[in-house]
DNA sequence: TTCGCATTTCTAGAAACATGGAAGTAAAAG
DNA sequence: CTTTTACTTCCATGTTTCTAGAAATGCGAA
């Protein structure tokens, strides 16, 4: 991934609402989470979410799927795995030596040198 | 790290300017790189740069310290390392399960799942 | 103390973003 | 057909960000 790519899809990640959105749709995995859920759940206005998701799914984050009325909306789990790809690549690793930066590999942050 | 924080870090890493300045940060190491080398690096205005680095130092990924006339940036290393843990503990287990998302290992990718 | 280099602060215009009510569209139900 | 539900698009408004020149500051050197 380019840097430009990356950097747009960390600015969408960089809101607290969106981020917000985003850890919804982590937590709902492939099978996604409609729209009017994700409204309830963030308690927002319709179109202020509306917004936002669109911006997720210009920078590819979000995929959205209709059945019958209700919109299913979906992380792109491959474009986030690419992310993080890039961050790892480019900042993790220095000069093709082992980095600075620790991955995380489990929640208690029992991390090892990357 | 709470979404606010995390949200708020990530916003300033979405932006291309900055990231390239990050990913400077990063191969500079523990030991740094002047505000004039990353000007040169980057070619853009010293006024520019300025206001970029501020901005990164506010939410505390950078830091500074002076050598002279010289001023060295450095990464906040634990300060990064607590927003990839917080993406990972907030986005990429979910429920309390290993979730959908895959930690890169290396630059090739030869991922698992977390 | 005067000079020059390194960097920040000031300033301001242009562009982008955030928010949410109102009106519009798509699809099922009545 | 008409209504209801689910969601989007339009629109208006206020806020923040980006950019970079100009002026100011910090600091070492001559």
């Amino acid at each position: 991934m380019q840097l430009e790519l990356a950097a747009a899809r960390l600015a969408e990640l960089g809101h607290s609402t969106r981020l917000a959105i985003f850890r919804l749709l982590v937590k709902a995995g492939q099978h996604g989470i409609s729209v009017g859920d994700i409204q309830q759940r963030l308690d927002i206005p319709g179109s202020t979410l509306s917004h936002h998701l669109s911006r997720m799914i210009k920078v590819d984050l979000v995929e959205q799927q209709r059945d019958g009325r209700t919109l299913y909306c979906r992380l792109k789990f491959n474009e986030v795995e690419a992310l993080l790809g890039f961050l790892y690549d480019e900042c993790c690793v220095a000069d093709g030596q082992p980095g600075w930066l620790n991955m995380p590999q489990s929640s208690s942050h029992n991390s090892s040198k990357c």
